[in-house]
DNA sequence: GTGCTATTTCCATGATTATCGAAATAGAGG
DNA sequence: CCTCTATTTCGATAATCATGGAAATAGCAC
């Protein structure tokens, strides 16, 4: 994953209305949530949360299917998983992060 | 954790200047690097590097440790596991994420 | 003390962001 | 066609952010 990608991700989640959000979408699960569910959840006015999933959905974050008049929206867990393995790898996630593999180019 | 702190690291790495930074200093491991390194390495004003160190620094995602006058900086892992592991407890809680190790180590 | 280097703080400026209300669009159904 | 609901786009505003130059501070050496 590119650095510009994986920031930009970061930038989305990195609003405690947008993580809110997403946390919101991820614990939905596969059966997601429709926008209007979330607007009432997070009691914010419609446009702003509308602001808010395209910024989610502009970075791969979320992603939405129709269904009628309604928009289920849902968390990507496949991009998510790959954030997690930039950052992991970045930063040796577990271990005391000693990194003797040398650090070649940057 | 609280998710208004991840909020606040995740928005401290969402900016690509930073992200790389920390990466840099992610790559140094225990060493850290001092400040004029990374100003040199980053090629930005160093009042502009100051204030993105300052941002991560509050995070507590990087810290610094004085040697002489040079100001070494160093990350901050448990940190990032801590974070890292609030994202793997909101996203994989279930099945849904298969680890994908994302791109091999570089 | 002076001088030197490393780094931060101060200040100003342009850019981006968050917010919401109002108006516009999408789709279902009569 | 019109109406109703769901959602987005538009427009405007206040707040925050990124940037770098200039000046201030921290510590060392003399």
């Amino acid at each position: 994953m590119k650095l510009e990608q994986a920031a930009r991700q970061l930038e989305a989640l990195g609003n405690p209305r947008r993580l809110n959000l997403y946390r919101t979408l991820v614990r939905a699960g596969e059966a997601g949530r429709p926008v209007g569910y979330l607007q009432e959840t997070l009691g914010i006015a419609a446009s702003t949360l509308s602001h808010h999933l395209h910024r989610l959905i502009l970075t791969g974050l979320v992603t939405q299917e129709r269904q009628a008049t309604t928009l289920i929206c849902r968390a990507n867990y496949p991009v998510m998983n790959e954030l997690l393995g930039f950052l992991a790898d970045e930063c040796c996630a577990d271990a005391a992060c000693a990194p003797t593999s040398g650090e070649a180019a940057a």
